[in-house]
DNA sequence: ATCAATTTGTTCGTATGTATG
DNA sequence: CCATACATACGAACAAATTGA
């Protein structure tokens, strides 16, 4: 198996690929990595863009891709969380 | 081998060729030089409307043909793209 | 209660590029 | 050629709630 995105993966903006589909697909592998645990939040909107060099929208976009998959949560004011996995999780609990 | 096409050729409107198969092939023979990448956009419709001339249906024509051949691939809302090639590209990554 | 910093929510404007007529 | 529609991206500004001092 090849590992597709990194913590340190930039983001092509001439690619093919949308910046807020690649942004999207980065949070998910650092999800899966092990990054982020379920129910801890991710960076901040304002940290992703630093980190990343898209605009805050760009960032959103992604991030409600995420959401709507039901891989991330919100909480307004508070934060955005990764959501607690069903069969992933459990395992060292 | 000798060199058919450049980067500031134009179309001979008048001559055998139909303009979208002369813009097709400048365009091939400008993607064989390395002008543009595997999965980089190459100019978009409008900036090669100017650059050669013609009228948008027929650089949309020209580049359809690409298309058809593999050479280039759309991401619609977002340009047009080189594809990867297993054996048309350079050693050099 | 006041102040400041942080974070998400929202809207507006501008620009680019494809899709279609 | 022009006009319209849609999708995307960036920048800026402001609102609302949270947090900590």
């Amino acid at each position: 198996m090849t590992m597709m995105f990194g913590p340190d993966d930039l983001i092509d903006h001439d690619g093919p690929i949308t910046p807020y589909r690649q942004l999207a697909a980065i949070l998910k592998a650092r999800i899966a990595r092990g990054d982020w645990r379920p129910n801890r939040p991710i960076p901040s909107e304002a940290r992703l863009v630093q980190e990343y060099g898209l605009a805050r929208s760009t960032v959103r976009r992604g991030i409600a891709e995420l959401v709507a998959e039901g891989v991330l949560f919100v909480m307004p004011q508070r934060g955005t969380y990764v959501s607690p996995s069903d069969s992933t999780e459990g395992a060292e609990g």
